[in-house]
DNA sequence: TTGACATGCAACCTTTTAGTTGCCTATTAT
DNA sequence: ATAATAGGCAACTAAAAGGTTGCATGTCAA
């Protein structure tokens, strides 16, 4: 799970995400188009999110084709951002009174 | 958005978000204890929770008192996470698809 | 079979991050 | 008043992260 996390926090490594997202199934040379980085750089971010496996390869041929894997997305979803909605609303208005009760 | 990404990215500070939502409202001295870590790196911890705006505090005498604030996890499933879900089937049966292709 | 293409590997550099230590300030209780 | 308590500030260190350059390897097309 931490993993997951570290891998989700950079920016680069999210906008590859959401290219997958888009169009599964990219070349590492597709993914490298129009970014402000070189192929090298690219590759330890997909290296980072293959260990997190957000991301599964195969080659084929002399091409490495990346495909989306959505599961620890969800499982974030669902084991750890679901845990904080139970009591949403109850929090809220918790430090809506405490900020308020500041002005006593 | 990246703020908040970053600042769940360690997990000292997702446990310290842990136990807010555990017992809302606690001091700095409260989310020390029990912690592997001077008082100083829970305050940075804090701090950058605050950045995020995932916490909130208010000064009560000489004890600083902190709010969870979960709009922020909140607006992470709801615009990121759930983008994903969409075809998060689909998603998998073409990598499995793939991967299988693999063996012909 | 040779050149171009797609990717891999490794060393290196710079900035950020996580943590520390040491000292200072403000509030409260005795 | 004064001592203990709760927290703040700043300088420093070590390690990790993000990125680069240079070169090597495997695959495909002409």
């Amino acid at each position: 799970m931490d993993e997951v996390f570290k891998a989700l926090a950079d920016a680069s490594r999210r906008s590859l995400l959401d290219r997958l997202h888009a169009r599964n199934g990219q070349t590492l040379g597709d993914l490298c188009d129009g970014l402000a980085m070189t192929r090298q750089a690219v590759t330890k971010h997909l290296g980072i999110l293959e260990a997190a496996n957000l991301v599964s390869t195969i080659r084929h041929g002399r091409e490495k084709l990346h495909y989306l894997n959505p599961v620890p997305i969800h499982q974030i979803g669902e084991r750890w951002i679901k845990k904080f909605e139970r009591g949403r609303l109850a929090a809220l208005s918790e430090l809506k009174r405490q900020l308020e009760k500041r002005d006593e």
